[in-house]
DNA sequence: GCCAAACAGGATCCTTATGTCCAATTCGAG
DNA sequence: CTCGAATTGGACATAAGGATCCTGTTTGGC
């Protein structure tokens, strides 16, 4: 449902607010997230044109959040790899179609909807604040 | 976000719900839903797999749905296409990584279970019932 | 100034999704 | 039985996403 990309945009953010406002080596991150390096570089220079990221070159350099962890929000991040599409008119233009196949997007749309909201509604410094959450999705195989 | 293929699925469920129980031919369905007709096939023979439709060869055969679209949900339609994956384990293995790449995929895990419910929610049927929904999205541009 | 660290970016490759085409098969109807 | 309607299934084509590699450029520190 979610593509590779923004899997990968979202580890290296959440990573970065982590260490805010300390850069990070690409490597650093790669190392930390699982993510491809290489691959992680291209995702990273994306987040760059969106202004996400800020990217310093040279030996000391590295890559930095460019606003603070508390007013990035998971939507920001998603939206700056691949933004969310709303439906906002139905797909098929046919004016003999009535409105069945209209009640079907209009409801496909409410579920983006929902998810751009939940997504806007959370920053990065509340997912590092998160302690322990309910239901712990990180229960290492080894003990 | 959604798949050509779960897009074209759900038209073409739609659809015949709407002709229940009438079968109708994949060029018949393939004119009313705007899908080339030679991919919705593939796409119906996968439905077939999954004992959604059901396939008559032959002169006077056609698709018609297995079940009543009121005993049909979006969740089905999905879900036999392109199953949603819900994220179960945190998809970094790491004993170093503490809570913090947990707590951004529960909330992305919350996304989907937020959409599989409400995809969960919605039979065919109760598509085609709505009349005229609050915000429609057909608007035709034509006159 | 030189060197090593670190990103930049183009070329390339692999896989998957999407889409097309055609010969084969099935089956109802005359 | 024969013919045409209709799906079947395999091969093929195209495009996009995901991933890798290599060379170039920048830059801080010695």
């Amino acid at each position: 449902m979610f593509s590779q990309t923004v899997e990968y945009a979202l580890r290296a953010a959440v990573h970065l607010a982590s260490k805010s406002p300390n850069p990070q080596t690409t490597a650093e991150i790669a190392e930390a997230t699982q993510v491809p390096m290489a691959y992680l570089s291209k995702v990273l220079q994306g987040l760059r044109a969106k202004k996400i990221v800020h990217l310093q070159r040279g030996a000391g350099g590295g890559v930095s959040l460019v606003h603070e962890p508390s007013q990035l929000t998971i939507l920001d991040i998603v939206n700056s790899v691949e933004p969310i599409q709303r439906i906002k008119t139905c797909p098929l233009e046919l004016r003999s179609h009535g409105t069945r196949l209209c009640s079907l997007h209009s409801r496909m749309d409410e579920s983006l909807k929902s998810m751009e909201s939940a997504f806007a509604a959370t920053t990065l410094a509340e997912l590092l604040d998160e302690r322990n959450p309910s239901i712990p999705l990180c229960e290492g195989t080894s003990s």
